[in-house]
DNA sequence: GCTCTTGTTCATTTTTTCTTGAACTAATCG
DNA sequence: CGATTAGTTCAAGAAAAAATGAACAAGAGC
């Protein structure tokens, strides 16, 4: 009787695993991998990715404390990953009747990630590279005979490479 | 004046700046910055982007002495990074008449750049990305209820996802 | 054959990045 | 109010990534 009991509570079937506060699915550790890889890929921390993975599984919005407990992540690392997942748009905070704590979920619309992963992470970027093209033109401009020669004919690759690219996002930007 | 350029771009070590300062032009070590953090900014070792951007820089194919003696880096870096390069496809090496050394030219087509990139970098992992899709397939179909609805409805987000991309790539390389 | 040059490999060290946990602020509840 | 809970910040520690340099292989020139 009270090992029937204590079994039910503590651990049982998968399914019913699943549906108490702090354990994960098969499904949704296999999810959260994948966005923890794709996440490094594309040069964010691990706990992003997962905290990203955890919320994109889960049909309702998630409080911080659910994050940390079902991750086995710090305060200090959920805290930090939600707010910069929030900057870039890729989770926001839903207001849960009758709860204090603020709630959580992931932006599910690729577009959206996209964008706001380019405006926060790259954009600041690509600009800064501006800024250096023209310095470069600028130190170009001040040589003479055949090393001006060489250093504008790099200039005219780098001022082509760059006109392509920035052909690139809006476009890649409608089709996602 | 000129001195107040180059200690914005070389990295405060004194040292390093003087043996620079030596044998690269301004305008090489500001188009080496310009690689280095492109470089950074996709993955990619630093010393990888001094020596692309060095040899971008050179009209002549280097060797690897010339290289390890003007960026000032290691024996080891070069030849660890060279090889890389190589691999992606992002310098060739040259043979020059009546010299043993092998020398080193840049790769100064985008496209092919690009594509030896995504070959090299991206391309293993997003393979991995359909394998861990189809493993999160599996998993979802043992499920049952309203736990296996929800499942399958982000499985049809990550499906739609995997499709919007795969059709990237193909496009970007048309554009570059 | 021996030596000297060229280039690779890899264990160690250095540097950078990420995570943690505790101190702190804020603000809700009783 | 004071106690309790939610959330942030940041210094310190842990982990991961990159650079170094010395030992090693390969082979050209003498």
């Amino acid at each position: 009787m009270s090992v029937f009991l204590v079994d039910s509570l503590a651990q049982s079937d998968p399914d019913s695993l699943n549906a108490s506060a702090n354990s994960l699915a098969e499904w949704e550790l296999a999810t959260i991998e994948l966005f923890v890889h794709a996440a490094q890929l594309i040069g964010i921390p691990k706990s992003m990715g997962q905290i990203y993975g955890l919320l994109f599984c889960s049909e309702e919005p998630l409080p911080m404390d659910a994050i940390i407990e079902r991750l086995a992540i710090s305060k200090g690392s959920a805290s930090q990953g939600l707010k910069t997942l929030r900057q870039i748009g890729a989770v926001q905070t839903v207001y849960q009747h009758g709860d204090r704590r603020d709630h959580y979920k992931a932006e599910l619309g690729l577009r959206r990630l996209f964008s706001g992963f380019i405006a926060n992470q790259m954009g600041p970027h690509l600009d800064n590279g501006v800024r250096r093209l023209e310095h470069i033109a600028e130190l170009t401009g001040q040589l003479e005979n055949e090393a001006r020669d060489v250093a504008e004919e790099r200039l005219k690759i780098l001022r082509n490479w760059h006109n392509k690219t920035s052909k690139l996002l809006p476009l890649v930007q409608k089709i996602l």
